[in-house]
DNA sequence: GAGGATACGGAACGCACGCCCCGGTTGGCA
DNA sequence: TGCCAACCGGGGCGTGCGTTCCGTATCCTC
């Protein structure tokens, strides 16, 4: 269970096209979301769609490679603005993060719901700081993890439907405002 | 430019399928949205897939026969409530009648944001009910009647990618709350 | 009831996509 | 330098969709 062999080392060809095509996943994911055709990144890391292949075995496999440091990065910093800061705060800051990321790039959204460990840890990340929040009174009670999930997607993907630049942080308002117990 | 001149009369059986064909286009959009195969409209009235363009050049004509009724009822409902009601209640009230229609068929988030006529009329009075009740100073003032087609098909989309029967009310609530100006 | 216009059905087409295969090329080792 | 395995590219396959075509069945008129 250690070190998951990675089998004989590549040959040079191989390990810089491997980069061209995470760098081009990463550009084309970004601006298109993990609906983006598959042959635009083979194009964009000028390769065949064979090579893309040959190095991740499905298209969401290689979502999952790109997006999994983002993932990890984001559910580090859940945990820890859980740790650091009061309830309410911790999961506040966490939405405006989320927000300020969905800016910038549209497969965040898909990032978040897509099935496999990634979503899982995302959905997870979410649960505890909104329990928290939930147990603290800052937001209302009736709201589940999986109700956040969708709303969350519902929103950064109609944010990112035309290129009004202040919709997400309006939208976010919203929903933010939306989730106090105190409003009627 | 009177009556638009549908030529000569339709044949029994093709008035007959005609009929068909959209009371099967009515269900099947009904369950599963715009993203429907038109095939399986078809298989459904019982005819082929060639029968269905002979009387709707596209299938986005046939959604936009199906949806025009539904359409022009909410928009007329729209209308009367901004007429009857204080602006706070109309645009509330017909946000939570949007909310039941879409918890009935799957299809109304499509209608609301499709392009053409039906949907421009429905941001129109969308528009007009949101207009009012910010002059009546109940929903925040920067929000625009855009940034609310887009939560609601957002939303509305969210609500139906899994069974749970609250969610779109939760989800709605959470909107509602979140417009009113006097949240932080 | 016969003839012709009209409508029918479903096979066929074009397209876009995810994914696989194979002939040619390239890189690393002796 | 020469050889062989590893790798490359892009054409090709299967699928699912919207749309079109055409031989056949049906309806209406006389």
């Amino acid at each position: 269970m250690g070190a998951a062999d990675s089998g004989p080392p590549l040959r040079a060809d191989a390990r810089r096209n491997r980069e061209r095509v995470l760098q081009a996943a990463r550009e084309v994911f970004a601006e298109s979301g993990f609906a983006a055709p598959l042959d635009e990144i083979a194009a964009r890391a000028g390769v065949g769609a064979g090579t893309v292949y040959r190095h991740f075995p499905t298209k969401e496999a290689l979502f999952e490679a790109v997006s999994a440091a983002r993932v990890a990065d984001l559910v580090a910093d859940a945990r820890r603005r859980a740790d650091e800061h009061d309830p309410a705060t911790a999961f506040f800051g966490f939405l405006a993060l989320l927000g300020a990321e969905v800016e910038a790039k549209r497969d965040t959204s898909d990032a978040i719901a897509v099935p496999g460990p990634l979503g899982e840890a995302m959905q997870d990340a979410l649960a505890l700081l909104l329990t928290r929040a939930q147990q603290a009174g800052a937001v209302r009670q009736e709201v589940t993890a999986a109700d956040l999930v969708a709303i969350l997607k519902g929103l950064l993907t109609a944010a990112h439907e035309d290129t009004d630049p202040g919709r997400s942080a309006r939208l976010l308002a919203i929903l933010t405002a939306g989730l106090r117990p105190d409003a009627l």
